[in-house]
DNA sequence: GTTGACACCTAGATAAACTATGTGTAGGTT
DNA sequence: AACCTACACATAGTTTATCTAGGTGTCAAC
């Protein structure tokens, strides 16, 4: 019953997995939910644009490539998508301390 | 340049920090902010709407109040909310912990 | 010859968070 | 007296990310 709800981090999670090499979407798809213990599940509606949009942006670049009769689209960091990726990693780090600090004041008796 | 952008994950703040007693909105963002070390600043206009809305499904009730002449709308844990917040706790650990793992394993490499 | 995995695509719906603006009280400053 | 700031609540409407729901096409297996 899990899955979406990726809620803006989903540019940091693209950038991660094509960190070490340049892959094509469907893989990519695979990856993510191998990586994430099966938790992110990612329809391609959601990460075809998601690419789409990083490369309009500059963070990565693509290229056509036939394997076997099937086209594939892969796709690559470019150095401005490597500094990005690291930003990203610290936004994400702040956010989540901070979670993390309001949560850890809570109060969790069943009955107050 | 910081503050914006929760990403899915109000609800379970605002069910933390009323987790310790009721509380009226405007301090619930003194709070919020206190104790995310000024990460969460949040406009008034992302938190009374988000409070109407768990009020409405149940997990928040509200009462008004009267202080030196201010007129308050104090919002405490139902037995559901209370439940919601324990479960929307898991959600978010198991999200994160699913974050972490799929950044673990990206190469932070300058060049490659 | 149909099914399922592979592989890509996009238009439109959904929903959350924010912007901008409004109301009103109290208390302090000019 | 007029003004400003902090307190305190409210909502209409914009924005934007993700997802839904469709579509195209290849290849291998049954």
């Amino acid at each position: 019953m899990r899955g979406q709800a990726l809620k803006g981090h989903l540019d940091l999670l693209l950038l991660a997995v094509l960190s070490d090499g340049a892959k094509h979407g469907y893989v990519i798809i695979d990856e993510l939910k191998a990586r994430s213990d099966e938790q992110f599940d990612l329809p391609e509606g959601t990460i075809y644009p998601a690419l789409h949009r990083l490369e309009k942006v500059g963070l990565l670049t693509s290229e056509w490539a036939a394997v076997n009769g099937r086209r594939r689209r892969t796709y690559r960091l470019t150095k401005r998508g490597r500094g990005a990726l690291g930003e990203q990693r610290r936004v994400w780090q702040e956010f989540s301390d901070a979670i993390a600090s309001v949560l850890k004041e809570a109060t969790w008796a069943t009955s107050l």
